[in-house]
DNA sequence: CAGCACTTTAATTATCCGGTTAAACCGGAT
DNA sequence: ATCCGGTTTAACCGGATAATTAAAGTGCTG
């Protein structure tokens, strides 16, 4: 495999993560994918055999670009607050580069989930250790007692929300395209307070 | 129009909400809807002459059905405790009674948000005028100053989330049907109680 | 009965789309 | 120069699917 082939391979998987998370799989079009990278569908089928397989792909990508990176603050030895924080300011960086990953991924697992559910398995996010994590920060009455499923939905509900419902608020209320990463900028400090006071002691 | 068109009417939407909300437009099927609704294919047209058109009657039942009833909580005179209690109760029911339309309602927004946006518009959700109350609310210290803003996305975030989520609740944690209503069900207390302690004085 | 609205059946058209193929081109490596 | 992997071009296939049509049937109503 040459240097050439791994940008060509990098330009179509560009070009198929653009397209697919923008038009969802039943939506995206070969040939669209084909001229977004700009080249023909032949090439296309060169690569990678089929749409599926191309899509597995970008999926794989995908996947890991919105959930490991956040993670790791959380399994870091701060203390929970600076954890909190820390957390909301990656995983809001990381969903800001790529506003409209989380509405693909969960309306695709929404779909199939049994076929996709594998990836997320597959790729080290240990939901018992972060909730091990919360039970000790209670133990150690740094933390009131929390039902860690609410806590963890919480969290990333607050996060993740406004992602997909961007058109309508982009639609509805008056925000733009800077007006919207302005307000969520605004939400590394409002969702980390809102969260932190639910539940220090 | 008799009683049987009426009937066979409503067959028929209630056919292509559940094919539509489950599978979206793109990956939705007239043959499927024709067969879900125990009809046949030429029927369908009989009554709605197009794809389009079948999708645009039951995109419009389908909002009318998340938004509105909640909203009336809101501009109602209970207290401010109440009114968050109140809409966080009916928001969740009316949820759980048809817990795939969220997703399926934002994924088709943020395939054609101009096309779809004006029937937001068209159906009475004022938010300046609930943007108004908390206004007024604050000027009266009932609550203290918070963005508007923020307070809203909070709140319809927190409740809203868990369903966009369902496939992956499901999947990852041990989550079956009975364990996510009774998780949602917590959330009745779980929410306002979040949102409540951060703005109550 | 006659008319009318609704419904079925079955066949057909037109379009879209994923995938395939063959032939040629190009540039770098052997 | 020759070979070869990557690339283009253009045409094509086959299946799926939305949409249409014609003809007949059903049942209610006036």
């Amino acid at each position: 495999m040459s240097e050439l082939d791994k940008s060509t391979e990098q330009v179509i998987l560009r070009a198929a993560r653009k397209v697919f998370t923008l038009r969802g799989f039943d939506g995206a079009r070969m040939q669209q994918i084909a001229d977004e990278a700009g080249i023909n569908k032949a090439l296309l089928h060169y690569y990678f055999r089929s749409k599926e397989k191309l899509f597995d792909a970008i999926f794989k990508e995908v996947m890991q670009l919105i959930i490991p990176g956040a993670v790791q603050v959380l399994l870091s030895d701060l203390n929970f607050s600076e954890k909190i924080y820390g957390f909301v300011e990656k995983y809001l960086d990381s969903l800001l580069a790529n506003p409209d990953v989380p509405g693909f991924v969960l309306h695709e697992l929404s779909l199939h989930p049994e076929r996709l559910l594998d990836n997320i398995k597959g790729m080290g996010v240990d939901f018992n250790l972060l909730v091990g994590q919360i039970r000790r920060e209670i133990e150690l009455k740094h933390i009131k007692p929390v039902e860690p499923d609410h806590f963890m939905i919480n969290l990333v509900s607050l996060c993740m929300f406004p992602f997909l419902a961007r058109p309508v608020l982009m639609g509805l209320t008056g925000f733009d395209h800077g007006k919207f990463n302005a307000f969520i900028a605004e939400r590394k400090q409002e969702i980390p307070r809102l969260i932190l006071q639910s539940i220090l002691p």
